[in-house]
DNA sequence: ATAATAAAATCGAACGCTCGCTCGATTTTG
DNA sequence: CAAAATCGAGCGAGCGTTCGATTTTATTAT
């Protein structure tokens, strides 16, 4: 609890701590009083749901379903949320947080070149998600059934991550290293590729490509149609 | 009925032609009779089950809600599936073919130069998207759901469309206009592109930008990524 | 034109079932 | 042995689906 903990890296961000830090954000409504107890079944929980949801939709899993897959009674579920809604929204608050976080902690000296800022931005992106896809694909696709806060949030959360993108463009073009007209919009189709590794994972685990190449070749990608010279030897 | 149908682009799929296909396709499960009468009450059914569908999901859609904002009575309902899961089924079904469809039909002399069937994939997949929006948004957003044979089209219909990417990136890359290493991959990175367009529809209104300019800004995002120099005066 | 009529299309109350959710009884914990 | 945690049967509401009654439609006879 007291130790020391690094800089989030995205490999940190384990289903256990995740829930560690959703008890913490939701004492209010969780009524378990022993955090190892309610951390140890709100990873059985949250596991189970997103397990669930990823089959057929949140919508669509029962709690009786949600019941039996995490071992937990059906009563005992309302320990932990007063409504399959708030659950809904308990899950998308992690996703939408974490994100921001970890993609606002770019270390000051790669910030302060706009190229490697890019690159890190693809590279922490790809490999957040990874570490938390279920999590980024159940905020994903039941975005639109939030109620309306949690909606706006991971709104605002898209936004924010877009915004990282376009202020580091934005500086590269300034300086001459990218041709970047339109900042925004060329942010906003470098998020499409980042996603895409989430919401299609299936897809690239079926043609067997690895998470290193896949980074590898957005990053390639973006880079030359900012115009960056692919490197060749001399 | 007689009248003599030009080469389908994207613009001329109506919602009425829409349905209209759809009739003629699922005749053994509707059992109303008279077309002009079928195509009319189809027409409403499916667009209050695209419009409730993108707000909650196809799931949270009862079919009291989808009654009332069709105007059609729940018996009513029945006599053009027999089962919400076959009315599922009968949209994803639509929208894999025309897309297929659309998407095979690039003109030979198109077809005969690499970088210019680039082009009109990206322009037509964009504007059948466009004026199919709801179609392919519930189709994107509702995959998962699908019982089995309609899941697999899904899937075969999206490596359809890439396969057709890949196709042009080889060719184009053979005859030293690309630099495109793994077409397949490349592929995959040009699809969601396309996609964003549709699945994120609300953003790009929401920021003035056009359907236009978003073709253009693909177009230069791809063909630059591809080692195409930007066109500048001599 | 109009009225009569059989077929087709539409309706909505009713059925059985499963849902989200509650709460008193029971077990586990420190 | 309290306090905390967990359990699961039971509640009312709302679901997908059915089906006999009713209205609309297209055709025929006047």
């Amino acid at each position: 609890m007291m130790q020391h903990q690094p800089i989030a890296s995205p490999e940190s961000f384990t289903t256990e701590r995740l829930c560690q830090r959703m008890l913490e954000r939701h004492r209010d409504v969780i009524r378990v009083q022993k955090d190892h107890l309610a951390v140890r079944k709100l990873v059985k929980i949250v596991t189970a749901a997103l397990d669930l949801s990823s089959r057929l939709g949140f919508h669509a899993m029962s709690l009786r379903d949600l019941s039996r897959e995490s071992g937990v009674s059906m009563g005992g579920l309302y320990s932990y949320f007063d409504s399959k809604t708030t659950l809904l929204s308990m899950i998308l608050t992690e996703v939408g947080v974490t994100a921001t976080e970890v993609l606002g902690q770019a270390p000051a000296d790669v910030r302060a070149d706009p190229r490697r800022h890019l690159d890190w931005l693809i590279d922490t992106h790809i490999r957040l998600t990874e570490v938390m896809q279920p999590w980024f694909v159940f905020a994903f696709m039941e975005a639109k059934a939030f109620p309306q806060p949690a909606r706006k949030m991971a709104v605002d959360s898209e936004e924010a991550t877009e915004k990282i993108f376009a202020e580091a463009l934005r500086l590269g073009a300034g300086r001459g290293l990218f041709q970047a007209g339109n900042p925004e919009l060329t942010a906003a189709l470098i998020k499409p590729l980042l996603q895409d590794w989430y919401v299609k994972r299936a897809k690239y685990r079926r043609r067997g490509i690895a998470i290193g190449d896949y980074v590898a070749a957005v990053s390639a990608f973006v880079s030359a149609a900012l115009g960056d010279r692919p490197a060749v030897q001399p």
